[in-house]
DNA sequence: CTGAAAGCGCTTACAG
DNA sequence: CTGAAAGCGCTTACAG
């Protein structure tokens, strides 16, 4: 019928060419120092005559290992994630370790998904999505996999956990529009029901002091940020400062107000949050609130390989990441 | 001594819990149809009461298959990288595929490893690579293992490849900024022993029609375009018009020359290559060289796909990406 | 439709 | 130092 698919070389196959037994073959392959010198060349050479290389499954079958560390994340566009995984990914280069990252996932069963496919592929797993709640967690997780969770709302202390102080870095944003002498500072919000949106919105409204909310919907894109700048240029009176959610829709938010002539700051001033790469490069540079992505996702990832390392259950409480306010010139 | 590790729910315990062997439990579990709609309901209800989740490891030992693609790729940072996983991550998701990102690599050594670890945990790979030949693909691909390649220097037609065509898109770039009537065009050039650079360095002297080239080099990083901006203001005469090897470069070039004061495209014209997503975020925007990144990751990845559908060794002719201009401020 | 058993390719006590 | 054998957790012919 169909072509044979080739067997591929195994370790049984270098056993027999170095005439030694399976097991030997492992322990010269692997390292072990339980095997003399002659064996190890004679497998070793075996092994590059006949381009071995070894079954990875195979081998974390037997050694319940994988050395690999999941990444389930809410989607894996724009820069916020490629500085997330960046970071993630220095961590595990420095150990040796692979990176299984998940299928982007738009809600709770797609996360639920996502979680239960990395049993068996993964030692540990690095999860940020705002869908997952403890509930979801208890029914999904294999229950012996250490997990570090980044901006959940799953709260207490049964697994380790990073999160961005996202309201006190929304109002300290606002807070800085005020001390600008604006008067009219209009929120760009994120998803409904994303929580760190919740949290960034619920910052601006705690440092108005009474001012008046102006709360446009938005979606995290660049769209929504530009489509909730054109509704601001309508609106009478007119709001002398923006705050968004994130700096994308900052970047849509500026096209906006740059189409319709308005000068950033001049005559509206613009703040974002997250500090992407982007965000210093647009004219004008923006002001944003810094998370230090790229050291989050490092940061979790050590976490997690330091839990793994002590072999215990991951556990222990949340460590609290205070933002920090960077002024550029869009305010 | 320390805590025992809680040995995970196995499906022969799911199956003991239903009182059915393990085949049958398998069966059900896989939605096979062979089992009664009684014998199913049992295993389901065991399986989600134990909180069963299957280990993938053990499954792909079994089936010789991960429902993973690995990709290989130089590096993990930057838009380009970003925008390339996205548009594979698009095909994966509709196929219900995995992706398995490689720790990014600078030399061949690394580039060696991160292949041969991707055996036994991947049912197909994308590699991109500047330091991948043909030479170390023989050395080190598990023979039966399908690839695609992107952008590497291995030709024939042994595996499917994905090549753009540098030296046009160069020539194109280079032309556009003659035909705007710049005189002096000097090009900022990637790293010397990169495949790509190379290429847009040929088609950028191919382009000149007998003007004197002016090359700088660079390394495709931000900070070696402003390096190489500092030189180009510095020399007598100045150019009138660069083109990058790399956007960027460009957006390092950009800044160094706003910061000394020049007017771009007024002063001296500017040009990039790859379109990343910030390149018509700058002001001024920035004409460029458009690849269509997360099109050709997707198609590499579609590519890839299909040949693991067919099952028979993956081979074909490269399909070459005629890229294109995209004219914009800087120009 | 169901079950006992072999097998996927490794690693690792256990004996020698 | 070495080898025979069991085992990791699944799937899948093979019999019934």
């Amino acid at each position: 019928v169909s072509a044979e698919r080739v067997r591929a070389v195994t370790i049984r196959d270098v056993a027999r060419e170095a005439e030694v037994s399976v097991a030997s073959a492992s322990r010269a392959l692997n390292g072990l120092d339980n095997v003399t010198d002659a064996t190890r060349q004679r497998v070793l050479a075996a092994a590059q005559q006949l381009r071995y290389v070894p079954d990875i499954g195979a081998r974390m079958l037997s050694t319940r290992r994988s050395d690999t560390i999941g990444v389930v994340l809410p989607d894996l566009y724009g820069e916020f994630f490629s500085e997330l995984i960046r970071g993630m990914d220095t961590g595990t280069r420095a150990k040796g370790l692979h990176l299984l990252v998940s299928n982007s996932h738009g809600d709770a069963d797609e996360a639920a998904a996502a979680i239960r496919s990395m049993r068996g592929r993964v030692d540990g797993l690095l999860l940020m999505s705002p869908h997952v709640d403890a509930h979801l967690l208890a029914d999904n997780l294999a229950h012996d996999l250490p997990i570090v969770l980044i901006n959940t709302r799953v709260d207490g202390d049964a697994h380790p956990a990073f999160r961005v102080d996202n309201h006190a870095g929304a109002m300290t944003a606002t807070r800085h529009l005020m001390a600008r002498g604006r008067r009219r500072v209009a929120h760009i919000a994120g998803p409904a029901d994303n929580f760190e949106a919740q949290e960034r919105r619920r910052g601006y409204e705690d440092a108005l002091e009474g001012a008046e909310p102006i709360v446009l919907a938005g979606d995290f894109s660049e769209q929504s940020g530009a489509d909730a700048g054109a509704a601001i240029l309508a609106m009478d009176p007119r709001p002398d400062a923006v705050f968004a959610a994130n700096d994308m829709m900052a970047v849509g938010c500026l096209g906006a107000f740059e189409a319709a002539g308005l000068t950033v700051p001049g005559d509206i001033a613009l703040a974002g949050f997250d500090d992407i790469p982007i965000a210093r490069l647009l004219r004008p540079s923006l002001t944003t609130v810094r998370i230090g992505i790229a050291d989050l996702g490092l940061q979790a990832l050590q976490r997690l390989v330091s839990t793994l390392e002590q072999g215990g259950p991951a556990q222990g409480a949340a460590e609290v990441i205070e933002p920090e306010l960077i002024v550029r010139d869009s305010s």
